[in-house]
RNA sequence: GCGGUUGUGGUGAAGCGGUUAACACUCCGGAUUGUGGCUCCGGCACGCAUGGGUUCGAUCCCCAUCAAUCGCCCCA
């Protein structure tokens, strides 16, 4: 019986990690021109570090941790996303004496026990930036539109940009309350997740697909009737910025994220590629978790964005890059095989792609296989060869022949290049 | 976590209660001894996801499990 992969992961088998190289190189070239600096973290935390970070109450920690118990009695989390690692980081290594502003980007795997489906693996990668010390609105366009040119510059289209503000600790209270006293009256017209969210997050109704179509919604309290001075002004500016820069984007009222450390802005990349898990990226401001995570109050932003939701639509699209490197030289030998081989690895240290067979087939076979692996000459070598030292190339292509001494076989193949 | 659909060789797939599990592609071997891409010939499922059950008999019926997939939920 044949072992498989644990549900909701998935290898990233050759004729894939073209594409996966491809992204991840066009995420490292987007970052250096904004000024980030690449950071890893641990693939597991504390779990503690998940629970303040994200917050108790969210999905994601009560439902979805990989977590377990270690052989030092330590409870520990395969990390589930990465800003509450990468906070954790910047605290525990002092990036803050630096400069008052750090950009960092990562790349990684993270772990969620949810129920796998297209765009949604239990092990799955993210790319995503960090922007630590900064408030201003300016920060807030800088990283989405990092997000933007990003995913522009691969080539994807039908893309949303989803905007809104979720206020921050002055005044997202008088808003909850105003929802709380809002829905108090109308408990019995709504779903069975509503009347818990009423309880726990009352925004999240708003966001409810059952409930959120109901007449009395629209007439429920809008988030930017209850800012305060200061988060209705950033969010407006952030507005103004982004249209300066020519950024087309929807305001949501409804856009709640869902970990608990986010502050006024929030935005969602959603691409219509992608059926139900349309949301490609997703992120926002989260002034509260620094100082959350044991820090001195700092404002930071962020957001984080699915590769593999990332490659289906890419894929659909058919925008991947597809060249094949072809190899220089594919060595055929007849029962030469030290000789063979002594040419192989003189090439190959020569700088020249070689390859061969060595299941000792006939010459016939060893022929076909040379011209399947896409080389552009087949180098002979038999008996003859052997005597002589010599190498019999065959130009693949054009079927021409010619025999020459060993060590002039480089030099013919580079020219032909 | 909930509901629907699906599960036959390396791939795409036919079969749907009863002799040797169709076909195509791929792959492997061969068409005289050291030469490819075309053509021709031949080969390749101890078996129809796994485990039970029904039946004289099951790939085809039933149940469970596992997995994939779609939707919900959540999110990236």
């Amino acid at each position: 019986m044949l072992i498989n992969a644990p549900r909701g992961t998935k290898d990233i088998l050759p004729d894939q990690i073209k594409n996966w190289i491809a992204v991840e190189n066009k995420m490292r070239e987007i970052c250096a021109r904004y000024g980030y600096d690449e950071i890893r973290t641990p693939i597991f935390e504390h779990t503690e570090l998940f629970q303040r970070g994200i917050g108790e109450g969210t999905d994601v920690v009560d439902k979805e941790m990989y977590t377990f118990v270690d052989r030092g009695n330590r409870s520990i989390t395969l990390r589930p996303e990465n800003t509450a690692s990468v906070i954790r980081a910047y605290l525990q290594n002092k990036l803050y004496a630096a400069s008052t502003l750090v950009k960092l980007f990562y790349i990684g795997s993270m772990f969620r026990y949810d129920r796998p489906q297209a765009g949604r693996l239990r092990e799955f990668h993210q790319f995503g930036v960090e922007a630590i010390g900064e408030g201003n609105p300016e920060v807030d366009a800088e990283v989405i539109l990092l997000a933007l040119d990003l995913l522009r510059e691969l080539g994807l289209e039908g893309l949303t940009l989803k905007l809104n503000t979720v206020g921050c600790p002055k005044c997202r209270p008088v808003y909850r309350q105003k929802l709380t006293h809002f829905f108090s009256d109308k408990l019995d017209e709504l779903c069975g997740d509503c009347r818990t969210r009423y309880e726990k997050n009352p925004m999240r109704i708003l966001d409810c697909k059952i409930d959120g179509g109901k007449e009395f919604m629209e007439e429920a309290p809008k988030i930017k009737d209850c800012l305060c001075d200061e988060c209705r002004e950033h969010f407006r500016q952030v507005q103004e910025l982004l249209t300066a820069v020519g950024v087309e984007y929807e305001i949501d009222a409804r856009l709640v994220r869902g970990l608990d450390y986010y502050t006024k802005t929030a935005f969602e990349i959603r691409c219509d590629e992608l059926g139900a898990q349309a949301a490609v990226a997703g992120g926002g401001r989260y002034d509260g978790l620094i100082e959350e995570l044991g820090g001195i109050s700092t404002p930071a932003i962020g957001f984080a964005l699915g590769i593999e939701r990332l490659l289906i639509a890419l894929e659909k699209k058919d925008r991947l890059p597809k060249g094949e490197d072809a190899i220089d030289g594919f060595v055929v030998s007849m029962g030469a095989a030290a000789y063979a081989f002594e040419l192989m690895s003189a090439l190959r240290r020569a700088g020249l792609r070689i390859a061969t067979d060595f299941a000792k087939r006939s010459m016939k076979a060893q022929m076909k296989l040379a011209a399947r692996s896409g080389a552009r000459f087949a180098l002979i070598v038999g008996e003859d060869e052997v005597r002589d030292r010599t190498v019999t190339i065959k130009n693949l292509s054009t079927s021409e022949q010619s025999t020459v001494a060993f060590d002039d076989v480089k030099e013919a193949v580079v020219q032909c290049r």
